[in-house]
DNA sequence: AAGGGTTTGTGCTCACAATTACAAACTTCG
DNA sequence: CGAAGTTTGTAATTGTGAGCACAAACCCTT
């Protein structure tokens, strides 16, 4: 069966809302619930998990715990994905420095440049290595995903290297419509496409009045 | 008529790639070398650009210039946006930082932090201003978007007062179901989400033998 | 143990988005 | 100038996903 990538999408916001809610220290949970923290319909939720089994309980919802081990085991995540990063500029500087990765089980081994200031330079215990062994270090020792934050026009070429290194996962900040090849998977992270979509619905409705914010 | 928002998210790329074009000199585009650049077929190139008028002539193409110049109009990129960054920590420090903003119109034009350390800090030609005083700043100077970068557990407290402030787009980098009321617009930037689904189509097929990577 | 209250899982329906297909309009070239 | 070749815009069709609604299953209280 195939299961509808809208789907897959929804599913990693489905475990972090369980993550908190383990935080929390609560047992059980109702799609009903589930939904309002997530701005998602109930049945939603029911119609997604049910792709994958039954995991519910009629009359008292689901277990956290056994929710958020099935989505770990369904998405992936109950294992360590290996990551290269391609470009130490700013935001590569800001993306190894990040917390958010390793608890979800996501490490950046191997931190790539190609200007010489940055080659050699220490980060977080990672040595940056030039861009230019990439191959010879990932023949050695592969990953799983390649993060590229390269300037646009060094982009796709850092992509095809990084394909041909056997990555097939990309993650790419680069603002261009990058191509892999089938069997390779992409996800962009686009902040100037957000706002530039953004505007449409902001241009037609006037700046609201601030009702003074004195005191 | 209401024009679908996938339709929307859509406009941008197009925009993007008429860039391109125009920088390469071209004057006219036909919807199919527009869709093999953008991995979109043609017919839904047609099809979006149809809600909002007829730009193309038959046998010929889309003028690049006139196309362009449309879109701009339809999304409203034909005017400044001003934005303010909350949380100038790592990441917000490489996004005051990034050329990638002020090229499409979109300035950032106030930063806030609440750490004493960061306050008073000169980045770029901006003082890092008090988070305390943000609704003092903005019902002065209003913005048309908050990004919001600080850490998770503050986000929604940071949009509610954006949103108090009369910010009408919110761009959040933080991991967060974040709530907004009604007319206000909600982008949010999910490194982690991406990769949580894309481990669901690596994890399945092996990786791949490499090729060794010799001379 | 029985009944009232919850909540799941899913068949069904509906809405909408992608694709197909083609007439009409334009270009180019002989 | 006419015919062959392009390409648009859109009507029609297909495909797909979201929401609804309800039976079945379970909890809890008395
Ligand atoms: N800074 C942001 O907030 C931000 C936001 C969105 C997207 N981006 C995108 O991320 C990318 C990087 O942005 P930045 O602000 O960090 O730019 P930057 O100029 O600070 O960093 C780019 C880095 O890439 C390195 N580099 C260049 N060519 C390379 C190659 N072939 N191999 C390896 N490294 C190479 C450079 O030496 C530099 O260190 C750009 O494509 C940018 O559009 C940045
Ligand atoms: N660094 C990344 O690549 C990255 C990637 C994705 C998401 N994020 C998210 O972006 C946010 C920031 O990440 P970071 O790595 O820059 O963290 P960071 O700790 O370096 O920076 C956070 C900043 O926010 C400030 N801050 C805290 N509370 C505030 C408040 N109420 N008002 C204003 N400022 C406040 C802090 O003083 C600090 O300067 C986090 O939510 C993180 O999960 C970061």
């Amino acid at each position: 069966m195939e299961i509808p990538p809208v789907v897959i999408d929804r599913l990693p916001l489905y475990t972090r809302a369980l993550s908190s809610l383990q935080t929390e220290g609560r047992d059980v949970v109702s799609s009903q619930e589930l939904g309002t923290r997530l701005g998602v319909t109930p049945a939603q939720i029911r119609k997604d998990l049910s792709y994958f089994g039954r995991f519910g309980k009629q009359g008292r919802g689901y277990n956290v715990q056994k929710l958020l081990d099935e989505l770990h085991r369904i998405l992936g995540l109950d294992r360590q994905w290996r990551m290269a990063l391609v470009g130490v500029g700013k935001l590569g500087r800001a993306i190894l420095g990040y917390e958010g990765f390793s608890p979800q089980g996501f490490r950046i081994v191997e931190a790539f440049d190609a200007s010489p200031d940055r080659i050699g330079q220490r980060i977080n215990s990672l040595i940056v290595k030039d861009t230019r062994d990439l191959e010879n270090v990932l023949s050695k020792a592969p990953v799983d995903v390649g993060i590229v934050a390269v300037p646009a026009e060094f982009a796709q070429d850092v992509i095809d290297t990084l394909v041909k290194c056997g990555v097939r996962g990309i993650l790419n900040y680069a603002p261009i419509a990058a191509h892999v090849p089938d069997g390779v998977h992409l996800k962009r992270i686009e902040p100037v496409l957000a706002l530039q979509s953004m505007t449409y619905y902001l241009k037609s409705s006037p700046r609201p009045t601030i009702t003074a914010a004195r005191g």
